[in-house]
RNA sequence: GCCGAAGUAGCUCAGUGGUAGAGCGCGGCCCUGAAAAGGCCGGCGUGGGGGGUCCGAUUCCCUCCUUCGGCA
């Protein structure tokens, strides 16, 4: 008998978090964040991360866990989170990942090639080469020592071809080699995943709704605090840093920086989407305007 | 009321006597160590209304309407 995971997934502002605490006290579960963002402490308003008195009564994990100065990656995610499942699984407790990074998930059931094969000197040799010479001249490059994997990466998508450059550098191998060999969970464990969708003018309308709560809340503030310090490449990407920081530069006003955030959310959410559809283990769970977590938690739970 | 400027994509605007583009938005897609990132594809249009000149008008002319400045 395999041991079950549950996998609550959706793109942002479905309200992903309340519906999985309300799952997670039924059926006994731990909740485990699939998501890049809320592993990162002090960013509590900005990834909208679930409230301290929600995190109180179920169980979170991988969320609040490093320091917004340290980068972080899908290799060390994959490695928490597989520990994670580990452990509540031997406890008796069902894991629950939630969460909107769709290459979190995919990479837990599907795995990831696992050499050590990241190497910052030559990522950034790479990228001054890159801006030198042009991304053109790595891409040609590509094509001699890894053809299969120049074929699929766009010529203009410069940060995929230096990770597969940087990969050939350290290992030897091409990445499109190392690629084929892949192992995760899906085959392991018996895995439900559900994907919270709504109608796209309503979710766009919550997210409008949200992103002003989380001025009321205290947004600026908190990115003023964050601002205060190092920030890393992998945390400053949060939605809303960049905006705030300019608002306060003087770019533009509050509204501005309110209505880019949005915008910004928005078109987040259409990329998570199109992830979650191409995955087709998912189950999809259609929210109405009226609904409440607790019924769609229970729907959730008739379909485990 | 007079003078001037402007009306072209959802928005901001280019451009041309041979029925139109750009950026943003919007829609779709890709994704294996930065993924809330990065990249790709798609024009979605009664060219303010009407009339005229012309083989042909979004472009030239007339008129009306609207908006914005200036003067009264």
């Amino acid at each position: 008998m395999k041991q079950k995971i549950v996998f609550i997934v959706g793109p942002t502002a479905t309200g992903k978090t309340d519906i999985a605490v309300r799952l997670a006290k039924k059926i006994s579960g731990e909740i485990i964040s699939c998501d890049s963002m809320q592993i990162y402490k002090g960013m509590d308003i900005i990834t909208s991360k679930p409230s301290p008195v929600l995190m109180r009564k179920i169980p979170h994990y991988l969320i609040d866990i490093i320091s917004p100065d340290k980068e972080y990656n899908v290799s060390q995610f994959r490695k928490a989170a597989v520990k994670k499942i580990r452990e509540a699984s031997l406890k008796g407790r069902i894991p629950l990942l939630v969460g909107g990074t769709g290459l979190y998930m995919s990479v837990l059931l599907d795995g990831i090639f696992n050499i050590k094969t990241e190497n910052k000197n030559t990522r950034r040799k790479l990228y001054n080469e890159a801006c030198k010479f042009g991304r053109a001249r790595l891409h040609d490059r590509l094509k001699e020592i890894d053809p299969a994997a120049a074929l699929k990466i766009h010529p203009n998508d410069t940060k995929r071809i230096i990770r597969a450059l940087e990969v050939y550098e350290v290992t030897g191998k091409p990445i499109s080699e190392l690629q084929k060999h892949r192992v995760g969970l899906w085959s392991k464990y018996d895995v439900k995943i559900f994907c919270l969708n709504m109608n796209r003018d309503e979710l766009n309308r919550r997210i409008e709704k949200r992103v002003g709560r989380m001025f009321k809340s205290g947004l600026v503030k908190e990115v003023k605090k964050l601002l205060k310090n190092k920030i890393s490449r992998t945390a400053s990407c949060a939605i809303g840093l960049k905006e705030i920081r300019d608002y306060l530069k003087g770019g533009y006003d509050l509204e501005a920086a309110k209505q880019l955030i949005a915008r910004n959310t928005c078109l987040y959410a259409k990329r998570q989407l199109t992830w979650f559809r191409k995955d087709k283990r998912i189950e999809w769970v259609n929210i109405k305007p009226g609904d409440k977590p607790q019924q769609i938690a229970r729907q959730i739970f008739n379909k485990l």
